[in-house]
DNA sequence: CTAACATTCTAATGATTGTTAGAATAAAAT
DNA sequence: ATTTTATTCTAACAATCATTAGAATGTTAG
């Protein structure tokens, strides 16, 4: 009998952690958190960026909710969610990097996502480290391609902003003397990479960060 | 129609990441991996130790298998899984972290799991770190108190085995000029708690471990 | 070759989850 | 007050998942 309380409690501590493993399992929340991560945002914001009803959004976001990984304040008539906690960030890349590692599949469906990636090699990523090193030796301008209110609620020191669709009407604002690093919201963002290939096909030295803002700012690093 | 291509590619991809989210998100399966973190074990250990008849553990199995969590070779008549990656012990231990802080009810659950523990927190744990210094110092001793088995495929260095079953019977296996410090399967392992409580009622100075084997080994500290 | 054993597969069941459309709620603007 | 806008809730349905019992597969031992 006692045997038996201490098993149920003990299955009970594990549903109620696998509640979180639940909200990590669905495609459509990933990708809500992985726009949450940038910057809070409305329902209905959210629901586009997922491609997804406003009801069906908000589902979702229930769940996120009970499973610990979001909360929601009310402004105005918007409800406007964010991250209860960096850590989440963190966990998402632990995900893909599982994945990355273990699936298989993984490796097709990133290489098809950045498919049209076919200049020799040119558009390779560059790694915080290495642009940690630009940075510090002035090597290299940060470019951040995502959307300006985006930009605003955070973003890597020293970055100037060109939403992807303005950036060919734009390209007196970038410099010329320095290699341009383009980020966007992490690795699996593509505004980033067709960026670089825009410029490098005008001719300009450019390389994308293999991550992005969130993960950035996970890691502790400096944000203005 | 390229981007809505792009789209279904980019959804393809959260998709597939999302399997290993699912993965973790069945408190059976969180069970599973938390023994195979221990050793590779036998579809029959595996179920008797989640509480599962045979068929419906080796289908959760199959299930972390297709999500790349684990991998299985046959032994003679038996398969036998293990984990593919220490990085899953990780990823289990930053959802268990990320739940621990936001979902107010898993203080309730550990709390009611180790809800004996009445002795004015004479059994709080010690730290990775507390530990380490103690070993150092040559002031605690190490209790095993998993199985045989599980001991055997490794344990933390200097560590003496006493399954908690038999413990009452081996008190004099343990060293009387040291303080003993219980370990065993991790976090959420009631055995090394078991094992702290009676010794401290026998008189003993005794702590347990707050973690367990495999979060020592995923952290890259020395096994035997 | 046959028997025994460990595991996986199959089919059927009930339970849970995702989705949509539309009603209900809540705040802001007229 | 009424209308507009943003979000959540409800009910319904389809899709997916967990579980069981039993058949099928593969391996070892006699």
């Amino acid at each position: 009998m006692e045997i038996k309380t201490a098993m149920t409690s003990r299955q009970d501590l594990f549903d109620t952690l696998a509640q979180v493993g639940k909200a990590l399992g669905s495609g459509h929340r990933l990708v809500l958190l992985e726009r949450i991560a940038q910057s809070e945002a409305s329902v209905e914001a959210l629901a586009s960026a997922a491609d997804l009803t406003v009801g069906n959004a908000s589902a979702h976001l229930q769940h996120l909710r009970r499973a610990g990984l979001v909360t929601a304040t009310r402004s105005g008539k918007q409800m406007l969610y964010r991250l209860t906690d960096q850590r989440i960030v963190t966990l998402m890349s632990l995900l893909r990097e599982v994945a990355e590692t273990n699936l298989a599949e993984m490796e097709r469906l990133v290489s098809r996502l950045f498919a049209n990636d076919n200049f020799d090699g040119a558009l390779e990523a560059i790694s915080r480290d290495e642009l940690l090193a630009g940075l510090k030796a002035g090597s290299v301008a940060l470019l951040d391609v995502r959307s300006e209110d985006e930009f605003e609620a955070g973003h890597l020191p020293e970055a100037i902003n060109i939403p992807l669709a303005q950036l060919e009407s734009m390209l007196e604002e970038l410099p010329k003397d320095r290699e341009i690093v383009a980020y966007c919201r992490g690795p699996y963002c593509v505004l980033s990479h067709e960026a670089a290939q825009l410029l490098r096909k005008l001719g300009y030295q450019v390389r994308r960060f293999d991550e992005g803002f969130p993960e950035w700012k996970a890691a502790g690093l400096p944000i203005h």
